[in-house]
DNA sequence: TTTTATTACGCAACCGATTGCATTAAAAAA
DNA sequence: TTTTTTAATGCAATCGGTTGCGTAATAAAA
């Protein structure tokens, strides 16, 4: 059983000051090599680890960095998690993750927690209902570096990484209306989000450019919770006019859908085209594989990194406030052409 | 901008000690109910937030507790993560997360980052690689709680949560059986995991139970990603005795082979019966539905919350080394009967 | 009323680093 | 050789709590 051994240790064996001991492990340029060689070969010698609880509270600093999500299990966000660990880790970081579970109140809890346990910066997308956010004052009001992703909003000074997503709403729709789509019905999540709102901004932009005027029967609001399904289907049989084309946005509920629809007989993409979001894996592996708007999950979270890590080296070119718009892509699969 | 306030500003402005403050705002029985609404009300309307750096250096703990997956952006890992952050979270835990990639290069130096910055617990699913342990060896000098879970080794006094991979190994496999297959197929990942070998385990024994004699050719070994896939198909079609059983241990990449097979011509399940693992969402989306393996994630993120929890509250039944076996469930969908 | 328990709080050491400033030793310049 | 720089190290305060022990004040027992 080893006791814990200090800085202290260190400087009594080697007959030298703590904070000799201390500026030879940081490599401080007014030590001597030869004394940080000593120093460091004592501490191998007596199996010296640093005490990062002293450390931080020394310096006040925690090498960590706070993330809150609505929800880890799900593929996007998996993804953006694996990109930001990745990057901040290789910059020395750790990552302390927690979920809202798309309530304000918890991410709010969560946002005290991490404040409190010290992290350098906070990431967070948004929980579904969150509608103030006084419960990222303290961040802003202490100049920790403060971070929206996809789910966003806009705080002064706080960056923003997302997708267009108007645009990529945009450009799903008029594939469809391409594709000979007359009815489209777009299947958005909650429209108080920007994610879905943008998309639908999108939608009603394709539709007036090929002189559809938009009614509002022309989008669903839902969860995306597969227990929404038959809701969808029923809203669809219920059109008076025939729905031919749907923009689900989400690749995983778009699955469930085209299940639902095939099992009603629909004929896809004869009598219904449709296309997803994500590019989740699911979306090639359904049949019919599933057109939908790739969007780059780790690398937002690759970005989300490099930006958290470059606004704590206060890096040269930090703008405050910059946005970070990523590149998405249409893919076009069977489910929304013959 | 508001300067951060500490005991010592409470304890001046109350006229009383900083030894009372800190009681105080930690409920100590030793102090007066009075003088403890006096401290906590002048602490509100100071705005007082405690400062964990401090704390942790004066008690040697975090609050925190580690994970290191072998990849955050798995659907199983990522449930299995939701599920411990809930736990670990109820109970006033943050989690620092971080992953090995896959390697155990990576895990080695997660572990020891870990272990510097003071977690008080760390949990533990293997990479594919590791194959020496020493990485751990300070977490069980120092009696930190070392939790495995999934891809678990047996270390002294460390608790493993698994699922009975065996037997769940030879029920799929026996269901394939049942439904006549005579010429089966295990795909394989890593075999010096203890999940994908164990399964390979009771597939054996099923095979023995129906006087099949195993021959190596009945296994192979894949590293479940899309890659591979051309692999195994060319595999199956280069076997002697048709392949009309598959067995792949995982649903995803099942999925795939699935897609691949039908493009080959194959019929599932009339050619080859297919028979996946994990229950992943897509599963049941694909065509046709993959018959699979319930594989509890969120589930053994909880057990494994719940685990470490105890542990650390040195709860009253804390056996050392007690190992947990989660319940499985062989689901049967289209891919493996007709 | 005196003695003994209790209760409520203060004192001060401690946790293990970091860091500004002073000081000494060595090297360079005069 | 003396003076001035420069390099290398020590000193001690600081970060902000926690906690064992001692003591004064109050309550209970004798």
């Amino acid at each position: 059983m080893d006791k814990k051994i200090t800085i202290y240790d260190l400087a009594k064996a080697l007959g030298v000051s703590a904070g000799t001991v201390s500026r030879s492990l940081n490599n401080h340029r007014s030590i001597s090599d030869k004394t940080k060689q000593r120093v460091i070969a004592k501490a191998n010698e007596l199996g010296y680890q640093t005490n990062k609880f002293a450390v931080n509270l020394s310096t006040q600093k925690s090498n960590t960095i706070g993330v809150i999500v609505p929800k880890l299990n799900s593929i996007f966000m998996s993804d953006v998690l694996a990109g930001i660990e990745k990057t901040v880790n290789e910059a020395g970081y750790n990552l302390i993750i927690s979920q809202s579970l798309e309530m304000m109140e918890k991410e709010k809890i969560n946002a005290k927690t991490l404040y409190d346990s010290g992290v350098d910066a906070l990431l967070v997308s948004l929980a579904y209902d969150t509608n103030d956010f006084d419960h990222f004052a303290y961040y802003i009001r202490h100049n920790i570096p403060l971070i929206f992703l996809d789910r966003v909003h806009n705080l002064p000074n706080c960056s923003t990484i997302i997708i267009n997503n108007k645009q990529a709403g945009f450009e799903a729709t008029e594939h469809l209306l391409e594709q000979g789509c007359k009815n489209l019905l777009y299947v958005s999540g909650n429209l108080k989000r920007n994610v879905y709102s943008e998309r639908l901004m999108g939608f009603k932009e394709a539709l007036a450019k090929h002189q559809i005027k938009f009614k509002k029967s022309h989008c669903l609001e839902t969860k995306l919770d597969p227990n929404d399904v038959p809701k969808v289907i029923d809203y669809i049989k219920n059109q008076k006019q025939a729905v031919d084309g749907l923009f689900v946005a989400s690749d995983t509920f778009a699955a469930h859908c085209i299940k639902a629809l095939k099992k009603d007989h629909f004929k896809i993409p004869e009598d219904i085209k449709i296309i997803g979001f994500n590019n989740d894996p699911i979306s090639e592996l359904v049949t019919p594989s599933l057109s939908t708007i790739n969007y780059p999950g780790y690398e937002m979270g690759v970005l989300a990194g490099q930006s958290v890590i470059s606004q704590l080296n206060g890096s040269i070119d930090l703008q405050p406030a910059n946005s970070i718009t990523l590149r998405h892509k249409l893919i076009i699969r069977e489910s929304s052409h013959i």
